[in-house]
DNA sequence: TAGATTGTTAATCGATTAACAATC
DNA sequence: TAGATTGTTAATCGATTAACAATC
């Protein structure tokens, strides 16, 4: 088997998270034996719910609800409620048996975890309609992600702005990602271009790619992608549909 | 527990997939009986896989390539031969021991399975930018997917030309899903009137929808649902990043 | 205190893989 | 025929769930 980008890098990445509980839990301890052991290896299904924890926990503080309970909030995202005290158990004691959890703590807590307690500079390769669309995009202005230097190997479109940045020539992305230090790319070449562009990725040192072309990356172990594919994503859904 | 939108509809569905088994199979004979007992449910996983499958098999054509083995099919989409063979199996026999998969006869039955052998009309709802990047999107361009109308709510966009088609109001919404037949729908517009979308969606006799707002939908359980949330995508990436 | 709800364990369920007889 | 590769089974691995003691 070679070494293959996977959407769902199961048996990679032996990454501690100790970094990303707070030690200063206020008057929530945290189990860091038990921490220390899981620590290991959490599987990724699970780092993949977290963000949806993180959004609905978002939008209870929208409504200034203070505390809730695994059971609600699996009702709010449609898991069980087992599920979500099995997930959260990975990472610590984040609850209060009898009351459930402090919305903003745990929120704050597992964006800690996902580390999005920080702004994560991305680069944007290929600026067609799809890179002009995403570089446009209102949907990670309330997020830890900004799209910091756009990329497209067309001369004719270097130079021109595009929300507020201007589109460089691809041979000047490796430089850029290393002096700035960038580590997140999103690809958005057309098919036959997109693994070039993840070589180049991975050459200044890129760290998660976020793939908007119907192609399957191969990068190095230390690359994680996931795709965007909504063509495949209609593709199986329409197995489903009765006449 | 409430009837939820799952992304991963496990427990529902027991489509019967034999009118996607070609009865015609030249010289691969269908082993119905197998099919027939093995229909009764197949794992979601396998049916996401399957667009995978199809794109590969069609760049293989592409390049003039006409027998595969599941190795080599393994190794070009990153997963494990037994994989795909065990994958394809719930659907009946479609290669020959020694010799491999026939390359189009392989995808035409795999796109008859997943009924991309017909065109699937689409509405389209929220005009926004989003919205717009959507109606011009050229990914859907060689697929068996076309979106044939386009909704907002917001009366200053009605009448607007994208793409060749007009907006729409969104009151028209159910009428011409009936009126037209319409299974698939898109929902693109903003958060907070995400549910109400899909609920008009339902109402207009929706089978798929692809969820552009990061919001979990409640929908009835013929209904799937996936979710395009490159924040969410993002999100979970980031957890994995060594600095 | 009594009631509620957590964190965790063990049991269940489901998916992947290795292995190989069947067979082209 | 000999070599290659399928389709399928059983074994393994991993994820979800139910249940409940601990405890707020």
């Amino acid at each position: 088997m070679p070494a293959i980008a996977r959407t769902t890098p199961i048996e990679r990445q032996i990454e501690s998270v100790s970094s990303a509980t707070p030690s200063y839990g206020v008057d929530m301890d945290l189990d860091d034996e038990e921490d220390e052991l899981n620590n290991l290896n959490i599987p990724d299904v699970v780092i993949r719910r977290l963000p949806i924890y993180v959004r609905t926990l978002h939008s209870l503080i929208e409504h200034g609800q203070v505390s809730v309970s695994s059971e609600e909030l699996a009702t709010l995202i449609g898991v069980t409620a087992a599920q979500i005290r099995r997930d959260l158990s990975y990472f610590g004691k984040f609850g209060k048996q009898g009351r459930g959890y402090d919305v903003g703590y745990l929120s704050n807590t597992v964006e800690r975890i996902l580390k999005l307690d920080r702004t994560w500079n991305m680069v944007l390769c290929g600026m067609g309609k799809l890179g002009h669309a995403i570089a446009n995009y209102r949907g990670f202005m309330r997020s830890s992600f900004e799209i910091a230097a756009l990329f497209d190997s067309d001369e004719n479109l270097v130079g021109e702005e595009v929300n507020g940045h201007p589109i460089r020539p691809m041979r000047d992305l490796v430089e850029t990602m290393r002096r700035e230090h960038i580590q997140v790319g999103i690809i958005a070449t057309p098919r036959k271009n997109a693994q070039e562009t993840a070589d180049l990725l991975v050459a200044g040192g890129v760290q998660a790619i976020l793939n908007y072309a119907p192609v399957i990356l191969k990068v190095p172990d230390h690359v994680t992608v996931r795709e965007i594919d909504p063509v495949s994503a209609l593709q199986s859904m329409t197995y489903y549909i009765e006449d």
